[in-house]
DNA sequence: CAAGATTGAACCGTCAATCTTA
DNA sequence: TAAGATTGACGGTTCAATCTTG
């Protein structure tokens, strides 16, 4: 371990054009959505998605978290926010009084439903229209390969 | 357009998982670099490598900001308190005294040469140890068609 | 004490406005 | 007026501490 095992040509390319590629988008995604006359932001988006979906329109905030893979407090508060905002709101849980269930509110509905199809256009025109078929399952199978290492990587120490 | 073209399964699976692979990885490099004893954050690292490579070990403010790609007023205030942390300084350019040269310190270029090897480790930990040949190539294919899907969609409209 | 969740302080990034020189 | 760069205010994210219930 003295002697660090430095990154090949090929890797050090593929690395920086990945990290690029991780600055650019969220941007272009944000400034996408803001273009389309929507107030919500890419978390705010997520969020949504993930509660539109949920059974019941409501999920447990720690549910939430591992969907998203967000911290808990970074969650938490962007959920103080946006109740600020109307689009979510909170409510007990009767079997676990620690917990509080977090329900999308009918703004939050109608806002991520009028979001959506714009946002479906800029990921398609910032993402998708660059790829083939090829492209997209060679991405799928290399994403859920690094997420899959990064989870068992940090085993204990994470979360 | 009325009727947006939302994405098909194959691409909301890669898309997800694109995006969960986005959120996991920043937090596992720098949460790598504090583990190694590092004062440096990814960020810090991303630009001590850039000045350590550049000829002179200086850059000019706005040559930075392209090599990183980003916006000019996040790498001002991320270099106002890099020197203030002295790990790069400031020189007048003489040629147009409007602009600055950013060059790395000796404190700098020591930090970035004692986060490097451990980095390294982090990066191959948690991302290239997943990963075969095919995969680099395949990643790297993807990153430039979609680095430059961005920069001609943005076009004008950016910066 | 552990688990679910929130809070506050400090730090980071974005946007719009500003300053100086070309 | 435009280009190179900085600044200030604002909102978002992290970390550590806290609170409540199991």
């Amino acid at each position: 371990m003295s002697e660090p095992q430095w990154l090949t040509a090929d890797e050090q390319q593929a690395w920086r054009s990945f990290l690029r590629v991780q600055g650019l988008l969220p941007l272009a995604l944000n400034r996408g959505l803001q273009a389309s006359g929507s107030d919500l932001s890419l978390s705010d988006f997520g969020v949504l998605v993930m509660l539109s979906e949920a059974p019941g329109r409501r999920m447990r905030v720690l549910e939430l978290a591992r969907a998203l893979q967000w911290e808990k407090s970074r969650l938490s508060h962007q959920l103080r926010r946006m109740a600020e905002r109307g689009l979510v709101s909170r409510s007990n849980c009767s079997e676990d009084k620690r917990g509080a269930f977090i329900e999308i509110t009918a703004d939050g509905l109608a806002a991520v439903e009028a979001a959506a199809p714009p946002h479906v256009a800029t990921v398609r025109a910032n993402f998708f229209d660059a790829l083939d078929e090829q492209d997209v399952a060679d991405l799928a199978r290399i994403c859920a390969a690094v997420t899959k290492q990064i989870e068992q990587d940090c085993g204990e120490p994470c979360e």
